[in-house]
DNA sequence: AAGATGCGCAACCGCCAAGTG
DNA sequence: CCACTTGGCGGTTGCGCATCT
């Protein structure tokens, strides 16, 4: 028995929205909130289904949205994010105020892999990717480099200081498990048993310049690094 | 100037998990 | 426990615009 569909289709326009469904959109939400989205469009007057109701809302016309350029800092941030928690937009978009889940994914697949690529890494696993794939995507990406500058040893060198990561993500343990909030021996323990604190992963090598590998754990209140709570990652945070 | 190509982004699709009776 | 509904998510598509040839 196959699932029934969210909508009748028959009777639902498709496509981009027009200015007066948006506006009728917004003046609905406006005086009855967002609620049940099957029941919004009849309501609302929209021939839409209630999935791309929401989905104009939350990506398009909440006013809390930023709208723009992302930052240099927003960049970093996806790519830190990205790295711990892979392709869950969603999650990534909670740490990013007035940015969308949609917003992000066509950031990352337009933007962000492009960059990783371009200096080799793997925008997938952030491991800087084999040399002679590097080599192949800078290649193929960077139609204006000539035959002889790729030749010449400056060349080979700008292409090895290219292919540096941005940072370096040390080799995380991503399992997502629910953990109590707050772990008061954090710092010892997970140091003491020899296993990787991302909190520290971060800021203590990009920070210190590698000098220094000492945990600041406990400097950071709260929700911690990126509100993300320390030892394992605690989903409700997120 | 016109067609080809590439890029960015809004929107759609299908699946999944939680909620409900 | 089961069947079903609903909301939410990630992957993918396709349109419109910009740039290139």
């Amino acid at each position: 028995m196959g699932r029934s569909p969210c909508c009748e289709k028959e009777h639902t326009n498709k496509g981009a929205w027009t200015k007066e469904e948006d506006e009728r959109l917004v003046a609905h939400i406006r005086t009855h909130g967002e609620g049940c989205w099957r029941s919004l469009p009849k309501a609302a007057g929209l021939l839409r289904c209630g999935k791309s109701c929401r989905l104009r809302w939350i990506n398009y016309l909440r006013p809390d949205l930023k709208r723009g350029n992302f930052t240099d800092e927003e960049d970093d941030l996806i790519i830190k994010l990205h790295s711990l928690l892979g392709n869950k937009w969603s999650l990534i978009a909670g740490r990013l105020p007035g940015r969308t889940d949609n917003e992000i994914k066509n950031y990352w697949n337009t933007h962000i892999r492009r960059k990783l690529l371009s200096r080799g890494i793997d925008p997938t696993t952030h491991r800087a990717v084999s040399a002679s794939a590097a080599i192949s995507f800078d290649h193929n990406k960077d139609r204006s480099s000539s035959s002889s500058e790729e030749s010449s040893p400056s060349w080979r060198q700008q292409q090895q200081q290219q292919r540096r990561p941005l940072f370096r993500v040390p080799d995380l343990n991503l399992e997502l498990r629910i953990s109590q909030p707050f772990q008061e021996s954090h710092s010892a323990d997970t140091h003491s048993k020899g296993m990787l604190c991302f909190v520290c992963s971060f800021d203590c090598n990009s920070s210190s310049s590698g000098s220094s590998k000492e945990c600041k754990c406990s400097n950071i209140s709260g929700g911690g690094f990126l509100g993300l709570t320390t030892g394992a990652l605690d989903y409700r945070s997120v």
